[in-house]
DNA sequence: AACAATACTAAGTATTGCTTAGTATCAAAT
DNA sequence: ATTTGATACTAAGCAATACTTAGTATTGTT
């Protein structure tokens, strides 16, 4: 089982219309770096740690979760979730509980 | 900001009355290495890869996506939600979008 | 075809995780 | 109170992985 990270991540970047360059220096990476990163994050070369996973996320108006999850309808529904207000997913919490 | 792996991980090993050992040697590590590995992990000295990370989501009845998710309200969501059957899941996707 | 933009890659260096070899802490038994 | 065993934890060196460099490959546009 190999990180969902990669496949994720391209599908998020191409929504928000960012090539990967872009993404990366928007992530505060050195510019003549940021393309081979993000490409071998992108290829599943790599992993990024944690802390530069979770502002990819932000930038991409993602939850961090959804980079990691490795089931596709869970992850759709991480995403749908996520843009509900705090008193919505305390009564959906409820309701499923 | 660090990453919520550690303390999910934790949370998750207790309710599974696990040791560190005990969920290491699960997970197919080296018994001699597993108490090490483990603790570095859960206090967050050390960042596992994703593979072991989904071994470790595996064994303790949680969804990967879980030991990532720096929300906590979506965390909860995220464990309920993964019991649903995949109908469920389609249809409470459908109803929210 | 030529060019520019984007994607991608091999290989060396820098950084991080894993193993080793312990110490620290806590609970139970004597 | 002390010993014992189980569990948790840690420093430091070694092994493995990510990051940087220096490019090549691909794609789209004129």
């Amino acid at each position: 089982m190999n990180s969902p990270l990669a496949h994720r991540l391209r599908s998020a970047r191409q929504v928000a219309n960012l090539t990967q360059q872009q993404l990366g220096i928007r992530l505060g990476m050195d510019p003549n770096t940021a393309s081979a990163r993000m490409n071998q994050y992108e290829k599943g070369k790599h992993a990024p740690d944690y802390q530069t996973a979770k502002r990819m996320a932000d930038e991409l108006g993602v939850p961090v979760a959804y980079l990691y999850c490795d089931d596709d309808q869970l992850a759709e529904l991480i995403c749908v979730i996520a843009k509900l207000k705090e008193s919505e997913k305390a009564e959906l919490l409820e309701k499923l509980r």
